[in-house]
DNA sequence: ATGTTGACCGACCATCGAGTCGGTTTAAGC
DNA sequence: GCTTAAACCGACTCGATGGTCGGTCAACAT
């Protein structure tokens, strides 16, 4: 039993360390030896566990990416009893820097969209799927809020959601190459305002 | 001077077709060999004109990105006496598929920022330049708005500017791989509801 | 006309990185 | 103990690609 723990441990550090690699540095500007460098390990090692650097990246996005976007985007939607609070501390927490194991700004789905777009349609459309269960989430609990109502009735709930996370992606491009503590706050704040637009008002008899 | 003429003829095909396919199929992703097949043109020939692959580059962004961006961006931000009607306007435009010389979304600054962000920080510095170009105009309109009485006194105008220029990016993100007509409309649709909440109101006396 | 130089040619070089493969070690089954 | 095969090693192949270099040709100056 032992050799399969053996497995599963060193599986386990190449997909931990390679999308740390990755994300730093990007799929295509690293190469397999910098991952292995960093691990002691050889590229047999490597080609006996995954046929290739792309099935590999397929497995890194389906036991961690996929993790961490419904932990940080998805899950939280439904803590809050308005959709539009959960939503802005569900947005707020995933643009927190230095988050679970010191990967900077959590959430890196945006940054491997746009690297592989155009340039690797499997992996592309695996990214997407992604998205779209957010997408799809996000719908979700603005319908329910409209229901409930915290959102005017005449709102297009996809548009809300597309919009959300449009703005979402742009700011993380933004994040990646400026300074994140007053771009995140004038995010939220300009996110709170258009929250605002879409609110239903109380008519207050 | 018939030199002359040569010389520039073929520096602005390079041009015109480096752009166009650096952004198809993306930088790293394309070989000076695609583009001097498409043109019929050596090896020789390119490295008389630039120095590196990287200098041609950036030679590109000076000639052709800085140009549309201001052309489709910037200028625009003038022509309208609100200026959130004229960003509307403008982005509305930038985001036309198709326009000017069959460049699908018009814009590709964003494309290249995240391709070259963490890889090259000379070409990624020069494209946040091109950025900033931007954000400080739209920021300069949004005051004068305010002055205008178009924009609520609490306003934060750089806030709103990092907020228009990430939904946008963001978008653009989306466009590049979706059906581009309805999420283009959705994005406005909301894009406006937005501005509504940042107008200033009209005190009906 | 003649020498010079700019525009261009294309074979060649050097490097890099994904993937291969025969070999070695070691846990597990009998 | 002995065999088997999983886990791993690392030298090697091989294609891709950025960049070099000696040479050709035609425009321009003198």
């Amino acid at each position: 039993m032992e050799r399969n723990l053996k497995k599963r441990e060193t599986m386990h550090r190449l997909h931990a360390m390679g999308l740390e690699i990755f994300h730093a540095k990007g799929y295509y500007n690293t190469s397999l030896d910098d991952i292995l460098k960093e691990l002691s390990l050889s590229k047999g090692a490597f080609y006996h566990h995954f046929k290739s650097k792309e099935d590999y990246f397929i497995s890194i996005i389906q036991n961690l990416i996929v993790q961490k976007v419904y932990a940080l985007l998805v899950e939280p939607l439904n803590v809050n009893e308005n959709p539009l609070h959960a939503i802005v501390d569900s947005l707020e927490n995933a643009l927190e820097p230095g988050k679970s194991n010191e990967m900077a700004y959590g959430f890196m789905l945006h940054d491997f969209m746009t690297e592989f777009n155009k340039r690797n349609t499997e992996i592309s459309s695996y990214l997407k799927d992604i998205l779209k269960v957010w997408e799809v989430n996000l719908v979700s609990v603005l319908k329910n809020g409209k229901i409930d109502g915290h959102i005017a009735r005449h709102i297009d709930c996809e548009g809300v959601a597309t919009y959300i996370i449009a703005s979402y992606l742009g700011m993380r491009s933004l994040l990646s190459e400026n300074n994140g503590r007053q771009l995140k706050y004038q995010y939220l704040q300009q996110l709170k305002h258009y929250f605002n637009s879409i609110t239903e008002r109380q008519v207050v008899a």
